[in-house]
DNA sequence: ACCAGGGAGTAGACATTGTCTACGGTGATT
DNA sequence: AATCACCGTAGACAATGTCTACTCCCTGGT
């Protein structure tokens, strides 16, 4: 049952629905608490202030997150397709959960949230993420090592600064896309619902052979 | 003399100081009025709600980056000698000034302040820095093609493609390092006030080789 | 010269927010 | 059965953004 559950977990479900539901501008503390049933000083019981609330909630959407890499990595038999779909996957769940995306990156909640439950910091809920593109580079660099011996490829950078670049890249593709200066450059349809439309992945693919060279050299 | 100007550019001044000194949490309506020395109504006078005056401070954000671009690339003869000036002072500008950053790049403030004075949205002021960076890609392509008549550069995309690729990346550069995951990611130094590092400089160059092909080819 | 009119800024009210403190009640332990 | 920690409530407080009524001053017309 969801009330079984505990207020704490409680009031971080409420989040995530509503800012899925009605964006990150939605998201106070007296406004979860109505949601969740609550007088707005019960959240101050598990969360010091508005701002670990909010912390709590954007980690959730770093679990999100890193459970949709996996789960599209794993349907991928080569590094490079598995590295195209987690490519898709960030940008995607950008341009799909808007508002958590929003909310996972903002910088007023890096350090006022202090420690989580398992004491790391939010900027650390990265990690995982940036080691997994970190392997898939490499993987990715030794594939085709096997298929060109000796080629210098068009990356000479060790893995960790490719795939920093990399995800660097897809990041401000999300981000400038979501916030509508891409469709805007590109003249791409306007930033309404317009489901992805393939200039982004025309742009994603260009990005990918950018920082690991094109598919077929 | 200041007291000369009209309010209006006196509350955009005094924001724009403001965040730059205290960050940009601190932009209160009330507190921009306060140190503009009037009273907590007058600002309305000229803009409709906080978040279009919060709009005409960005707007000077990316006036001031626009600047920068100019002066930089002034300076430099060869295009790519030019773009890398660009990509240095487009990350440090995020870096110098992290609160104007965040300020025009922010997501609530997009639509909801209309119209400026000369009637182009939010947006919009990126277009020019996007056409410069643009043209300077394809003045270097240009260049490459001079060089190694009929090569298949390391990127194939028409130079809008190319530029727009560049741009999301140093973008995403500038926030994933000011919020300080890349930091972590490539264990730099601490977030604090660490000047720039040369992890970052690095960076940069690996993402300009591998948007533009390495330097040498 | 006088007076109407309107722009510019003030002042107060209002709803809402985040934080803080004091209070009740409920269930487990001794 | 009494105690005590815990959980949530309720109210107060300062601060914020928005709205409306008001005042002041400067300008233009008769």
């Amino acid at each position: 049952m969801d009330s079984e559950s505990s207020l704490r977990e409680r009031l971080i479900d409420v989040g995530v629905d509503l800012v899925a539901s009605e964006g990150s501008a939605s998201l106070g503390l007296r406004e979860i608490a109505r949601r969740a049933g609550v007088s707005h000083g019960a959240p101050r019981r598990y969360f010091p202030t508005h701002h670990s609330l909010l912390s709590a909630i954007a980690r959730r959407g770093f679990e999100d997150l890193g459970a949709r890499f996996a789960a599209a990595i794993a349907d991928m038999a080569s590094p490079r397709a598995q590295l195209q779909a987690a490519a898709g996957v960030y940008v995607g769940y950008a341009l799909e959960c808007r508002g958590m995306f929003e909310l996972m990156f903002r910088h007023d909640l890096l350090d006022s949230e202090k420690y989580a439950s398992d004491g790391s910091r939010l900027r650390e809920a990265t990690l995982p993420l940036f080691d997994h593109i970190v392997d898939l580079v490499a993987r990715c660099r030794a594939e085709r090592e096997v298929a060109h011996p000796g080629g210098a490829g068009a990356s000479a950078s060790p893995p960790p600064v490719t795939a920093a670049a990399l995800w660097s890249n897809l990041h401000g593709i999300a981000q400038l896309w979501t916030w509508g200066s891409l469709q805007l450059a590109l003249d791409a349809e306007p930033p309404g619902v317009a489901p992805h439309g393939d200039q982004l992945d025309r742009l994603v693919k260009a990005v990918l052979d950018a920082h690991l060279g094109p598919v077929n050299a």
